[in-house]
DNA sequence: CCATCTTTGTGCACGCGTTCACAAAGACAT
DNA sequence: ATGTCTTTGTGAACGCGTGCACAAAGATGG
């Protein structure tokens, strides 16, 4: 039977062994001890616990080229994400396939959504028409909504929705960067007049800045 | 002059106010006590400390759907960033426009890269080829990934990536989704029979899961 | 069957971020 | 000027997640 320990897959993934133990206890999954993990078992534990060893049929509305670009993406099967359907506003669109699918009209979106069982939709369409699709898909018996658009959604209560902002990362590198500038400049100011050294404390319109933002 | 409280913005954004005026204090930005704070001042700030002031030329390295997706994506330009070229490794692709930018060769990446000063790079790349390009972006001088590749990236320190999966999105919502699933199911279970409720130490190979899960 | 060795599961302590609560600052009215 | 009222900036308390360290469990070998 293989078998894994919790040191070996704290290692691989870079993590404290301690934190991966107690994560698993919560899952009431069992190793056994002076063993390890059984690696199948543990798989499909978790794979359970996430929901992946459900099928869950998921509507994209929008087809642009994200809406295509999410279509095609495989890392949704293996996940357990079926595209039910794919939907688009543009009559031209109606019929053509893309990823293999062919797209339908909005105005079929009620009964795609019910004759498919749909409770998960992604929105890629212009921000423009997001709240207005959010709003039917909601009224259709959609309760679970990922947004691509640049909008935020109004949804009633017991609808979730995961808004995926893909300027989002880019910013986060960017400031990154700007901190690895920065720091470069300080050192050079540092090697140079040490005694300089701004204080902490300082502040005003020209204030330099602390250390603040996602990691 | 136009002003807000930290209790206004905090109740637009849903967080604490003291969480939002504590956030602001080591920005070293300053508001005015008994009014508030100056809307065009902040702004400038938080702009200027996120690197939004910033010109930031990226490039683009695999303009399938993805790739065009993002080159059209209109939230970059009005975060500072440019997308100086879109690379990709398909001949027939090259000087194809894609959002009024004609697609480049593989071959030239390292000009590119360094005609433009391009130091943050985007792989939309398959799986496959994702390793490759990264190690030639890094080698001609680029110092952050961001990485749409279903694959973990290997780089050298100095070089930041982070890595985007279309897809944990909609793993999120699936597993609320379930849970949804399960809270009723033991709501109708505890209607029928209070007393039957499962003991929270109860385990075992089919043993029911506690709360894990990022938020 | 006992001793030893490995690895789990978890109580406990530490550290960090969030929230509370309030003094200080400034605007504004009288 | 003086007082009142609003809102900031921040010290202190709280809570939660992370990591340490160890007892308990079980495998393995003699």
């Amino acid at each position: 039977m293989p078998t894994v320990s919790s040191e070996e897959l704290a290692a691989a993934a870079g993590v404290n062994s301690a934190k991966l133990r107690k994560d698993f206890s919560y899952l009431g999954s069992y190793g056994t001890r002076g063993v390890g993990y059984d690696v199948e078992y543990l798989v499909y534990q978790i794979s359970r616990e996430l929901g992946l060893t459900q099928d869950w049929p998921v509507v994209i509305v929008g087809i642009g080229n994200l809406g295509a670009a999410l279509a095609n993406y495989g890392g949704f099967a293996s996940r357990g994400f079926r595209v039910a359907a794919l939907i688009d506003a543009d009559p031209a669109m109606a019929g053509k396939p893309v990823a293999g699918i062919p797209v339908q009209h909005t105005d079929d979106l009620e009964r795609i959504i019910q004759d498919n069982g749909v409770s998960i939709g992604v929105i890629a369409t212009p921000a423009g028409a997001a709240q207005q699709v959010c709003d039917r898909l909601v009224a259709a018996g959609v309760t679970s909504i990922l947004n691509f658009a640049p909008t935020v959604l109004n949804v009633p209560d017991g609808v979730d929705v995961r808004k995926v902002d893909l300027s989002i990362e880019l910013q986060i590198l960017a400031f990154h960067e700007q901190r690895k500038a920065g720091e470069e400049a300080a050192a050079a100011d540092t090697a140079v007049a040490p005694a300089a050294r701004r204080q902490p404390a300082d502040k005003g319109p020209d204030g330099d800045v602390p250390a603040v933002m996602p990691a």
